[in-house]
DNA sequence: TGATTTAATAAACACTGTTTAGTATATTTG
DNA sequence: CAAATATACTAAACAGTGTTTATTAAATCA
């Protein structure tokens, strides 16, 4: 039955079509310029047809969100590369703000909108991607842990310190909150600052690591 | 001519009608559940009247957003006695969590929406109870660094820091994202104990302070 | 009282996500 | 090969959304 092998492919090929469309309408419009409707012209189908692919649009989103997740992957590729836990965990947190705040888009999807997680919710799923990351980071802290012979410490919490201070500043960011800052002629210096004196801090409070 | 100010207070007591209902409706419902139409029929008004009264919906967002800042500010009264800068930015910290954790529906119009945010960059208008929210907070870091004898610290960057970890840790709590703790059971002790560490490696590491 | 200003709205415009019923086309079966 | 069935697709509708425009009714002024 080759026929049934061939419908399989086509409609996966359909599927890629979308997927790949609406790539281009988010990165070019961000998340509310990425409509259905928009979208199904883009593909020259009707906006019907869309659900006959894909449930709902929030499993599009989540869709968009596990391509996310392998951008960020990529970007971090040198990393894995890294001996030292340290200079491992320290490169995680640069290249992590780095992506959220050039590619807030994609980083909005992962980490910020409702969207991707009322799918996983809906169907009972685990966030992998987003359970991967962090376990991947919470492996390097206990890691350094081990190396330095802190015992005491857990690696989980200490993973959940980096990413919630990382999280906090690319929010703030990006949503603009940072207007705070009353120099407005080097604000984007105190921003750049403030990444870097996180990463620091950081790295100085949970692992006694000095940059 | 008291026909004038009878107008103006008339006009006034319009516009507490659909900020009173607004907020009525974004407790019980989310920013996505209130819409100018479900809002003029709770007022018993057509939804064109509204814009008599508000230039957009990102005006009405950006008045629900002040009323949230004094929410939160009431929530801080007993701060502003507390003698020590230290005891006030710990106490500071503690309760910013809080609200953020329990008041989301404020919280997220205050710092993570994008709405009310719109409205003052339209108006050219500044974020005036945020800018006051972190000045106090930076005067206060201000005054702990001096009586440390700390010349050497930014109080501003420290204010920063601060903000963006509490920031970080509240988001990511409200949108799910703490489901990577595979400890489902513990879930909530995890959280709560991540808030204490918080605040607490953020004494440690900002002004040498153990609690 | 007549002219004018003000307040309110019905209806329309341009969208949104999603569902349903119906129509061609492709495939399978007798 | 023809009839029956299954598949792919869509037009149209449903129930919403924010916002604007033209019109009407009421209040105020001259």
């Amino acid at each position: 039955m080759g026929i049934a092998e061939r419908k399989e492919r086509e409609k996966q090929d359909i599927k890629d079509l979308i997927l790949l469309k609406a790539k281009e309408i988010l990165i070019k419009e961000g998340q509310d310029g990425l409509s259905i409707r928009k979208l199904a012209t883009e593909i020259e189908y009707s906006p019907a047809t869309i659900y006959l692919y894909f449930q709902d649009k929030d499993e599009i989103l989540y869709q968009m969100m596990n391509m996310g997740f392998e951008k960020m992957a990529q970007s971090m590729t040198h990393v894995y590369a890294l001996e030292d836990p340290l200079k491992r965990i320290y490169e995680i947190g640069r290249l992590y703000i780095e992506f959220g705040l050039h590619e807030w888009e994609w980083y909005h999807l992962m980490f910020n909108s409702a969207s991707p997680m009322n799918h996983i919710e809906r169907c009972k799923a685990e966030w992998g991607p987003g359970i991967a990351m962090y376990d991947y980071l919470a492996a390097c802290c206990q890691e350094a842990f081990l190396q330095q012979g802190k015992t005491d410490r857990d690696p989980k919490i200490a993973a959940l310190h980096l990413w919630s201070a990382a999280h906090g500043l690319v929010t703030l960011a990006v949503t603009n909150r940072f207007c705070v800052v009353e120099d407005h002629a080097h604000q984007e210096a105190v921003r750049n600052h403030l990444i870097e004196d996180t990463l620091k801090h950081i790295m100085i409070s949970l692992f006694d690591y000095k940059i």
